[in-house]
DNA sequence: CGAAAATCTTAATCATGATTAAGAAACGCA
DNA sequence: TGCGTTTCTTAATCATGATTAAGATTTTCG
């Protein structure tokens, strides 16, 4: 069951076999609908999720209304509001499943035991972060550099399988326009 | 000199009197000059600096060849290209000072040695990686949800010391628009 | 199966902010 | 002090993508 997680970490750090039960032990399996939430706008966020199956979506409503998609989780990837997680703060954003999805959950009460247990863990979350913050670099890059048909074609091709997982209008939000001015770029072709 | 460091990192994790000393054999202090180039487009990066006076701009060159702004390094605050530096990869971005600066340069391989001898210090990088992690999820919330105007107009409220040490334009570029832009602004009031 | 909900498309009009091209002002340094 | 470089401003035209509104299609689920 916890397979996925351990060979994950393990990839950064090596775990002795009874790090690996103690790890079992902090973290819940968590089986979801698609639809459900894991946590919502103006509630404490107090957890980190581990994406195994599935797919989350982790967005915020603008001024105007609209949702507004930041992240997808899929495989292999940790999720959450960060700053609501550290801060203790209310969180800004809806974390919800788009499909039928399978996690772990790490509650932050529980991380904070773990380290004490497990340090290499802090190498292991110290280098899961920095490839975090190393990517929401570089998506800087792509998100103020191309046009809204640039960023569709890139991600399309980037990413082929995904896009054919997800709703269209999902995808538009995440790119940052709108439905409407996406099927007008696929009805170009 | 190396005191402003040491007294940030004890905001995380406290430090022995020797591990002081170890640290301070790893970092280097670093003066420089206005306009000077800590790493360019094309090169490794294999460096993080720490800014504890000046000003520093992380930029890179979009496709019609204007200069796009990404972060601010200023006082307390880490700044490199993290993929660069994590994947051995050329850097996509220019890191260059926009002040006379006074900083703390650690090299990716002292880095890795001194958490050999400072493991505490693996923990201090962890929290630091998710909070900077966690600005740049609330970052994407300004400026996917804010006009040009708003986002000016946040700024200025949130920093107003910050807009009187650089130029305009330098401003305009990080806030994703042209300086005409900005004047056109400026101007409404 | 059938109805309601979810998703996708088209097209007309509109707004934000880019581009271009000047010129003006401020600054830096010899 | 003066001259060149940087920085800032104004205004006209233009493009990307938003908004609005409607209808079409697909999916879901009782």
């Amino acid at each position: 069951m916890i397979a996925p997680l351990l060979s994950h970490i393990q990839k950064y750090v090596p775990l002795t076999h009874e790090e690996q039960e103690v790890i079992a032990q902090y973290v819940q399996c968590l089986t979801v609908k698609n639809k459900q939430y894991l946590f919502t706008e103006g509630a404490p966020c107090s957890a980190q999720y581990f994406v195994i199956e599935g797919c989350l979506r982790m967005y915020f409503i603008k001024e105007n209304g609209v949702e507004q998609i930041i992240q997808f989780g899929i495989d292999n990837w940790w999720i959450s509001d960060y700053t609501s997680l550290t801060l203790n703060k209310p969180s800004q954003f809806y974390l919800q499943a788009v499909q039928p999805s399978k996690l772990f959950v790490l509650k932050k009460d529980k991380q904070e035991a773990l380290f004490e247990h497990v340090p290499k863990l802090e190498s292991y979350f110290r280098r899961i972060y920095q490839r975090a913050y190393a990517a929401a670099q570089t998506r800087q890059i792509y998100f103020s550099d191309l046009s809204g048909e640039e960023k569709y074609h890139h991600f399309a091709t980037r990413f082929p399988d995904f896009i054919q997982r997800i709703p269209q209008y999902m995808l538009a939000s995440y790119l940052g326009f709108t439905p409407e001015f996406l099927s007008k770029i696929r009805a170009k072709k």
